[in-house]
RNA sequence: GGCACAUUGGUGAAGUGGCUCAACACAUUGCCCUCUCAAGGCAACAUUCACGGGUUCGAACCCCGUAUGUGUCACCA
């Protein structure tokens, strides 16, 4: 059996799309689960819409998550170069013969000529199908048109009649009357090809065993195997993967303002959750495990597996399964990928290593680190009700003389980084006060922080605080309750 | 409009004629745990697989039709 050969073939527009992403995800797994080669190729054709940079992001974004190809641009291999418009004279030697074996011809007709004829067909009732007059010119009338400078294009030759069909291994046997397809231009006026010629070219030239690509392309694929028919080369295999919704009716896309993938990375996604989370729309395992490192995704995907219909993306999933892959790694890990975030907004010397451990459980986004320990540096403006809980039964009046009976225990002790003892103490002065802990927890808590929800309770909070500050917070609390009582 | 493809719950989905009065997961709700909030544990959540016919002893799974949706019909990919 021939060696798979996968292409990811992105044109450079700026930034990765999620769907984008997931289609050279497929690609890369196909190829890695039989031990076969992934290439990247920059599909450039289109000179009007070149972004700078766009290949760098290209390039950053497929290492970044760890889908390394083994041919491309910068990885040269057998059959490059890997950038489409580096291959130009390929495309014009290939269009001519083309036309030479009648898959093809030329057209002289301007835009205005199509124009023209699809206002004249309106109201007709039917599809506008362009009907193009150049078909009864000569190749060599043609030619020597051409070679006196007329501008031209190279455009397919459709059957009249007939149908086409082809075999998706996601869709299955699909025919079309040949009759319903149009005659698109191969070869533009400026010379370069469009897609429907350069995949062709290149994809048979690169030795691609299974062409993979978004199911708008269901539709165009019987014209590429009249092509692919005209020069006598193998049929690939066709993988056409459904599209990533929105919603039910959009599609995701960055132009309605949707998150890609560097947008996601932003937000404090990890980029091993959202690679986790994309291969699983439009594909499901045969077990019912979710979280899969990329050597698990390359044992267990199938191309059997993929599914017809489309796939929406939920960011509620992605933010699980991100706070999943938060929890499963260790508190040192979390605690250096928390350390930039740390150093916006922490700049008291605390034990950063203790603050990790009580909000890694409690965190599914990177970026929430900066609002559950903004407290750490000074507390934040609050209101007295804050100190009212039905739960604990306390009240503010409550929280003051709690407040008041803990300080000089907590003036006492001198073990904050012993959890347990403190631990102790506190449920030791309720208990002999005669009150449940709440009442005394809670006070404590809410002094320190100042907000109604935090990470760690307030035997936590005092560790990390330290002697000092939690003195210090306890007496500020105890004036601020006074004030307003 | 033509052509192509799709249609299981709020979401991702499993399911390919009887084991399914539809798995698993997210979300939601309730309970437990608990010094707050989370995390964790437990439980509830589609009598039904877009709809209407048919085939069959038996259908979410096969066939036909209808509806809805998506894609495509560019010198964009």
């Amino acid at each position: 059996m021939k060696k798979v050969r996968t292409r990811f073939a992105p044109s450079p527009t700026g930034y990765m799309h999620i769907g984008n992403l997931r289609t050279a995800l497929y690609e890369y797994l196909i190829a890695k689960k039989e031990d076969g080669t992934f290439i990247l190729r920059i599909e450039d054709t289109d000179q009007e819409r070149q972004v700078e940079g766009a290949v760098d992001i290209i390039y950053d974004v497929i290492h970044s998550v760890g889908m390394d190809y083994d041919e491309g641009p910068d990885k040269p291999g057998d059959c490059g170069p890997y950038v489409q418009s580096e291959r130009l004279p390929m495309y014009k030697d290939y269009a001519d013969k083309l036309v030479d074996l009648g898959g093809a011809h030329y057209c002289f007709c301007t835009e205005e000529d199509i124009e023209n004829q699809r206002e004249d067909s309106k109201g007709s009732g039917v599809a506008f199908k362009f009907d193009d007059p150049c078909h009864s010119i000569s190749i060599e009338e043609a030619r020597a048109r051409i070679a006196k400078g007329e501008r031209y294009v190279v455009r397919q030759t459709i059957p009249l009649d007939g149908t086409t069909s082809f075999d998706d291994e996601v869709y299955g046997h699909i025919t079309v009357e040949n009759s319903t397809l149009d005659e698109g231009v191969l070869l533009k006026s400026d010379g370069y090809p469009t897609y429907n010629f350069a995949n062709i070219i290149d994809d048979h030239h690169m030795r691609i065993t299974h062409v993979v690509r978004g199911n708008e392309y269901l539709s165009s694929t019987p014209k590429y195997n009249l092509i692919y028919q005209a020069f006598g080369w193998d049929i690939p295999t066709y993988v056409h993967v459904p599209p990533v919704m929105k919603d039910e009716h959009h599609k995701l896309s960055k132009r309605n303002g949707d998150a890609s993938f560097q947008d996601l990375v932003k937000q404090g996604y990890l980029k091993e959750a959202i690679v986790n989370y994309i291969a699983l729309l439009g594909w499901s395992p045969e077990t019912d495990q979710e979280i899969f490192t990329m050597d698990e995704l390359k044992k267990a995907f199938s191309i059997e597996r993929i599914s017809k219909s489309p796939a929406i993306f939920d960011i509620e999933k992605l933010k699980w399964m991100n706070g999943e892959y938060i929890r499963r790694m260790s508190v040192e890990q979390f605690n250096e990928l928390a350390m930039p975030y740390y150093k916006q907004v922490i700049h008291r010397d605390v034990d950063l290593f203790e603050v990790s451990k009580a909000i890694q459980p409690r965190t599914f986004l990177l970026n929430d680190i900066l609002e559950s320990v903004d407290f750490i540096d000074e507390v934040p403006e609050y209101d007295i009700s804050l100190y009212t809980s039905k739960k604990m039964k306390t009240t503010p009046e409550n929280s003051l003389e709690a407040l008041k009976i803990s300080l000089p225990y907590l003036e006492n002790f001198n073990e904050y980084e012993n959890d347990e003892a403190m631990m102790k103490l506190m449920s030791d002065i309720a208990t002999e006060h005669e009150v449940k802990n709440g009442r005394i927890f809670w006070p404590i808590r809410v002094a320190l922080s100042g907000k109604a929800f935090t990470p760690g309770g307030a035997v936590e909070i005092a560790h990390i605080l330290g002697k000092e500050e939690t003195l210090k917070r306890i007496k500020e609390a105890i004036a601020k309750l006074e004030a307003s009582l």
